[in-house]
DNA sequence: CCACATTGTTATCGTCAATAACTGATATCG
DNA sequence: CGATATCAGTTATTGACGATAACAATGTGG
């Protein structure tokens, strides 16, 4: 708890830093500064939010293992059983390095299986284990809570339109 | 063996390795897999649209050095002049070593200038140079040209209700 | 004067991801 | 059939990056 891991992509940011807690008295006069043009571009709002997003789910699944990318690794599994590691990072934009490497993680916590397909050996099919199932289970409650929390100043019909808004960003 | 590329051309585009193709464009919709519970919260479109913009500004930019992270950092300075290394930090978020990393940054770019003011010699002011003002104002035309590319697909009114809804999620 | 807080820098470390090279399996085509 | 290329996945190496901790210099208050 007391300590922070290290869980970031390239892009990545805390807002929440030790310097920043160790910063105690607020000050008098210096009042916030000017964002500039900053206030004036979709993108930095956009990155402020995402944060925002990723702190609340790190902190509501509470093991700093488990990043947003290893929990959308192991949705995708759930929702794809016997897809091929290439399916899957490519579904996620992952290098295949990396895919290995996330589906490592939840391998080794039991939660994932590769079978050898007969069909072609060259590749495994991915499925969730008992475990596997247990942990998605519980993982998606608290994904929910956390986007609930995430859009907690918004009504229904403002989350529905912001979810129709990005994916029209992304056709 | 593998396929070990002996003699190889330089610019031949066979060295181009599939995992470069594979990992382009990590388009929603675009595969054949289902996304299961990704698709019904925010969290996961907020990232996916925060990758293409970051995509987009790095290709606007066109220096990989210059990462929006960065941008943001040079925008703060030229809105504020004068500030601390304390106050600009805070106001992205950073830790103050990656403060320090991401004035040098510019410093070692001529850019900005750190000035020791009188009153407190323990901080600095930190202002822009001759250089940087143009370096800021090359690069907000690239910000706003890859803004108005990663929002291509929405209206006018569209943008400005996306911004309300961010704003009201991190207010 | 002394203890302590602050500002900023440097050192060190761990995590993560990317590229390249490798193994093993399959496809293609003469 | 057999040579060659391609594909799926793993491993090795490297580099970027952020975090913490320790440090010097300066400021503040008893």
């Amino acid at each position: 708890m007391g300590k922070v891991k290290n869980h970031a992509n390239k892009g990545d940011a805390t807002l929440i830093t030790a310097d920043a807690v160790r910063r105690r008295a607020p000050k008098l006069q210096s009042g916030p500064l000017d964002y500039g043009q900053l206030k004036d571009i979709t993108g930095f709002p956009l990155k402020v939010v995402w944060i925002i997003g990723y702190t609340l789910l790190v902190k509501h699944v509470d093991d700093p293992a488990i990043t947003p990318q290893r929990v959308s690794m192991l949705e995708l599994i759930g929702s794809n059983p016997g897809a091929t590691q290439s399916q899957l990072g490519a579904a996620l934009g992952l290098s295949r390095p990396a895919t290995t490497l996330t589906i490592d993680f939840w391998q080794d916590r039991g939660c994932v299986d590769r079978r050898t397909e007969p069909k072609d050996r060259r590749s495994f099919g991915i499925h969730l284990t008992e475990e596997g199932e247990r942990q998605l289970a519980d993982l998606r409650q608290k994904v929910q809570m956390s986007d609930k929390a995430l859009t907690a100043n918004l009504s229904e019909d403002e989350i529905a339109q912001l979810r129709a808004l990005l994916a029209k960003i992304h056709q």
